[in-house]
DNA sequence: TTGAAAGCGCTAACAC
DNA sequence: GTGTTAGCGCTTTCAA
């Protein structure tokens, strides 16, 4: 009943300053237009009245909300939170907010989301990991500004980030042949995923470079999850012989499978070594501590905020392609290979 | 120069289709309104033309565009991101979206998020663990539908959600006590976090339930984070006199701090027991496993999700507090103690 | 430098 | 049932 709840418009600031609801506009949004007196006048004003503009009305008019979407196939998964941390900092600061999507590790759900999503109310997107094919970018990006971060869908003209995982398998592979191992496997992930199916190519091929084999039965496909991982270490352990190594698509595969070795009463890494891929700050605090590929997760989501915003800027500039390292970081979980007689 | 992607608008549709740009407002909203020839008619016309309506527009008319603010303490926080991904669930179900943000593990930071969320643009809020004080949390309140989930803030009349810390306690407690331990510390949290400070004591008043002490040196603050466990470890380590067992007050802390046990060469559980809290998918695959207190993340999310969406629809219905079970999970991380002569 | 007024695309009375 | 029209709250010409 007191009254002072009622809604305030920039009309309500306007007649309350005494000026037209474009001058308040205008110090909103061009003060430099408006006379000096008059402009703190209308902020004072809008102090009083604890005015704040409608982001609605405003979108309506500009055809910009200030939202960027960002679409991860799994929230809960650490490397996907800390890429979406890291853009949503950048974005804040440029004054944009952030709209969350979540495959749920669901191509069916992945592709719907890109159907239905509120393209009128985003300004761009923003793509992690994304599974969809290289059509289903090029048409996202006829409507929207977009941004893939994660594997790259090489030959069409949008703007990617991904890592370098030619280099990236290069070092691995390279790290352990120079340890003295010839025998590796590889826990690649999910064969749903365009991700993993890439990097059982890209370790193949690195292992012929070396001139070391792979065979089939030492690429495994496993969920990209703690369970995935124990699971595809299960199948390998049933296989009678067992590799010098094995690597894994992500630290929490190979925290997954280091888990099944242990249990089944291998010695990591006398026993057999295991590497993981991401190094997440778990990679530090497991035991044993695991070595792992570092994934600079934190400047992927910068970058991609950077990128999604120029976009933004100017929709025509030629398509940014970066591509950023992996480096291997060395820690408990590897050793030589110990020399059993048989 | 194609001409064919002008922007498609009601009106468009509404020309199209030979009838009035309400009849097909009707036919999104009301379709029941509408006669079944014209309505499929109407329905056709917007497939040929792939119209979708402008949710600034319709937002902007009926002063809602259907999105939910969630708030979090930091997204790569997986107990964190369990939430939020329940949440977003239920939330999509109902066709609402997601605007996330992120305190940064920051007060100053999240008080900052209560005081310029955007309250126009969503419907309502969801805050995750908040830090803030009840007169915030009032504040809050009155602008917008606000559910809270994490600890309560006793005594406001908001939707609430929290776990049943102090059922959990005594569960832990008792769990340890019954297998002999006597000495208990507590890694409890940041002082600088309403949960952290609240389960300190709640974990003191537990102890001397049993009839225990907890003495100061043996409650130590952290950082919730691995490196916080595997600090707030090396302290205890420095103290000399080791405790039996070592209570976290979250599973990255636990984890932390069993690292640092490791490294010290303790042997855990038999030299020393610890427990975890939240029961984390990494909970079962650290070694040694890690007894942990559940934490229903998932529960946590969809309740909100329901919670926020209920408020929104009757904004006087009289506030719901949910209360949610913790339960002790054993592993291997915690045995009796040994019986050591000193 | 300022104001008047025409949108932005949709919804919801209100009238027919 | 359906169409007309007045908003929703802001930006942005266009004139003055």
């Amino acid at each position: 009943m007191g009254g002072t709840d009622k809604k305030k418009t920039i009309d309500t600031v306007a007649r309350k300053a005494g000026v037209s609801v474009s001058t308040v506009s205008r110090v909103m949004n061009n003060p430099e237009m408006v006379k000096e007196d008059k402009r703190l006048r209308v902020l004072k004003v809008m102090e009083e009245l604890e005015y704040s503009p409608s982001p609605l009305a405003r979108g309506l008019a500009t055809d910009s909300l200030g939202l960027i979407g960002i679409i991860v196939p799994n929230i809960t998964n650490q490397a996907n939170a800390r890429i979406v941390y890291a853009a949503m900092d950048r974005l804040e600061k440029k004054g944009m907010g952030v709209m969350l999507f979540d495959a749920r590790e669901d191509l069916e759900r992945e592709l719907t989301i890109y159907r239905t999503l509120p393209k009128k109310m985003i300004d761009g997107v923003i793509v992690i990991f994304g599974n969809g094919e290289e059509e289903d970018y090029t048409r996202l990006a006829e409507d929207l500004p977009l941004v893939l971060a994660g594997p790259p869908a090489v030959g069409i003209p949008v703007d990617q980030l991904s890592s370098n995982e030619g280099q990236g398998f290069q070092n691995l592979v390279q790290y352990f042949y120079e340890m003295g191992h010839r025998d590796i496997a590889f826990l690649y992930g999910s064969d749903k995923t365009k991700g993993g199916v890439r990097r059982k190519n890209l370790f193949k091929r690195t292992m012929e470079d070396f001139g070391l084999k792979a065979p089939g039965h030492h690429l495994l496909n496993c969920p990209w999850t703690l369970e995935g991982g124990y699971e595809g270490a299960a199948r390998l352990l049933k296989q009678g012989e067992l590799p010098g190594a094995v690597i894994s698509s992500s630290d929490q595969i190979a925290i997954g499978a280091m888990r099944r070795f242990q249990e089944y009463g291998l010695h990591i890494p006398s026993d057999i070594s295991v590497a993981g891929f991401d190094n997440s700050p778990m990679a530090r605090f497991v035991t044993p501590s695991l070595t792992s590929l570092d994934f600079p997760h934190s400047r992927m989501g910068e970058e991609a905020a950077e990128l999604i915003i120029r976009r933004i800027q100017n929709r025509k500039k030629t398509p940014a392609r970066i591509i950023l390292p992996l480096e291997v970081v060395s820690r408990e979980s590897t050793a030589p290979p110990e020399k059993h007689s048989g």
